[in-house]
DNA sequence: AGGGGGACCTGTGCGC
DNA sequence: TGCGCACAGGTCCCCC
């Protein structure tokens, strides 16, 4: 479940589960993820209490009392659920009991109140450490990162300047975590298609208005995904029905062959949605109205 | 510099 | 039914 809007979903999942709870008992059932988990990783977490659960880019940190902070990435396939029987769920919480492959749970967290936290990732490319809260700004995994779609710093101006003289194309720049934080290949696609900016225009000519719609472009496919409650490509959905519904608004990812909804509001341009290959990844665009 | 290819892993869906 | 292949939301590293 990996971009920013499915990690907001599951930061907001795990609040009531983790924040202000103390963790009771760590259990790694293997020695690494995608990296070795750190020395006394389940020692250092036991008896300290989550002050707080934050989200930077794709990453979730989870502020410990003991003055270190707990950084976990899902990669492609890392999932959180929580068993409890006495959290208070309100309509809209995040709950999460899919049939998961309980071989593929690797970390387990005893949170005071009685839920239990379980992080489940099959293909293992997710991870999670440890590090000084104090020594965040230059931690090598957060300090690179650009800003925050919501963030003041993100508009169009910013774009077209960090833009100015590259000449990779547009769907490599906005993968680039330095450039903004959080996006991946679905949410890039999204993006460029509302933008009407083709992914393989290079980023240098990315400036003036086709900055600013594409600045907006972001904001808004971002907070919209996050408002639904992120994506969900596969078979799980939220004991309520209501956990990331956001896929069935994609108007280019997934799509190839199928109509393009038509980038002009109401104009409908009803042209195949291509997909091409850049860097390995699936693009999906509209030839048409992506230029 | 930027992009291609491969690596890391497992699961799923498709065509034959 | 079974097999093999393509492909999957992320990132890093080597190579040209």
């Amino acid at each position: 479940m990996p971009e920013l809007p499915e990690v907001e979903t599951v930061r907001r999942g795990l609040i009531p589960a983790m924040e202000g709870r103390r963790i009771i008992g760590a259990e790694l059932r293997r020695k690494d993820l995608r990296f070795a988990f750190p020395a006394r990783m389940a020692e250092r977490l036991t008896g300290t209490r989550v002050e707080r659960l934050d989200r930077r880019a794709k990453y979730l940190l989870a502020r410990l009392g003991s003055g270190e902070t707990l950084l976990m990435h899902l990669g492609m396939s890392g999932r959180f659920s929580i068993t409890a029987d006495d959290i208070a769920r309100q309509p809209g919480d995040f709950v999460y009991a899919p049939p998961a492959n309980p071989a593929h749970d690797h970390v387990v967290l005893q949170l005071e109140g009685g839920a239990t936290v379980t992080y489940n990732d099959p293909r293992r490319f997710g991870f999670m450490t440890l590090f000084e809260t104090a020594q965040e700004a230059s931690h090598p995994f957060l300090a690179p990162l650009g800003p925050e779609p919501d963030s003041n710093r993100f508009s169009g101006a910013y774009l077209a300047e960090v833009f100015s003289g590259r000449k990779s194309r547009a769907k490599a720049a906005l993968l680039d975590q330095r450039v903004v934080a959080g996006l991946g290949n679905i949410y890039v696609c999204e993006a460029l298609w509302r933008a009407r900016i083709s992914p393989r225009r290079q980023a240098g000519t990315i400036k003036g208005v086709r900055a600013e719609r594409l600045a907006v472009a972001v904001r808004n496919v971002i907070a919209e995904a996050i408002e639904a409650g992120g994506s969900t490509l596969r078979d799980y959905a939220g004991a309520d029905g209501a956990l990331g519904y956001f896929q069935h608004c994609f108007d280019a990812y997934g799509r190839e062959g199928e109509a393009c909804r038509g980038a002009m509001a109401g104009k409908g341009c009803g042209k195949p949605i291509a997909r091409l290959v850049q860097q390995g990844r699936s693009t999906f665009y509209c030839p048409a109205c992506q230029r």
